[in-house]
DNA sequence: TATTGTTATACTCTATAACTATA
DNA sequence: TATAGTTATAGAGTATAACAATA
């Protein structure tokens, strides 16, 4: 594999990659909850409690930047906080029913309206991009 | 196809493509043009001139974004800005040669970070993702 | 000293509204 | 009156720095 053809592939994943993500974080909402709101939601549904340090690291964000929606999640009763039994310093979240309830509320919404997307396409090439999404997930979690 | 299972599969398409946009928009650029910058000067590459009016339309940004970022790009001299000859409303953006030489180092550096990334893969997955980089800006395009 | 979490602040992008100029 | 573009402003996200509490 050339290198050149290795990027012009970057390319051509990047341009879809770009363009679709911004159609999901614009229209694909419900506009009940922010993008960075269901991110730390997403974390504690797939990893269960979370300190604030342990999501930033994993979802390369900042730690004030969760620390303001965490009080947002907190005051709206979608996340529970609890002090670390063994470290005063470590704060452990914890997603609520209603949080979880919000969460599937959500989600199903951006799913609602890629699949709605993906209906221009044939059955063989939604298994591709099905298949695609996985890979992009793989790359996306890597080291590098 | 059961539309649960087409919801089931965009919900992993829609996964995929959210960390992976979010590591691109975080960590593939060069530090020296904002997002909204390269995305003007991208529309400019592949449709040639144009009003911010036509740009905000495809892009789905409002005029009001673009003509704060249009602004600073002049300032710049990454592009020229023109009024319509015979409408006086309209102003006609064009990409200067300095904007096409930063867009080209500013795209390098996005799909070079991509290109490492999609080495973990066979060259198999890599031409499937790149298949599927198409699908996702066919569908991206799309009226829906 | 180092780590965890918080508050403060600046910049970017999104979104709505108000305004000017031209058609 | 309608359209094109601009400026103003508020909310959300990213990033750096400074701080308090705990280890």
């Amino acid at each position: 594999m050339n290198d050149e053809t290795l990027v012009g592939q970057a390319r051509t994943v990047r341009r879809g990659i770009m363009r679709l993500s911004h159609h999901l974080r614009q229209r694909a909402h419900t506009g009940e909850m922010s993008g960075l709101k269901s991110f730390v939601l997403s974390h504690l549904e797939r990893h269960g409690p979370s300190t604030p340090t342990e999501m930033a690291n994993h979802t390369r964000r900042h730690v004030q930047a969760l620390s303001r929606v965490i009080n947002e999640l907190d005051e709206q009763g979608l996340i529970l906080r609890e002090t670390h039994p063994s470290d005063g310093r470590q704060v452990l979240i914890t997603m609520s029913e209603a949080g979880a309830a919000a969460l599937a509320v959500e989600m199903r919404s951006r799913d609602e309206f890629l699949a709605a997307k993906m209906e221009q396409l044939t059955p063989a090439e939604r298994g591709l991009l099905a298949l695609a999404g996985e890979l992009m997930e793989r790359i996306a979690e890597g080291e590098g």
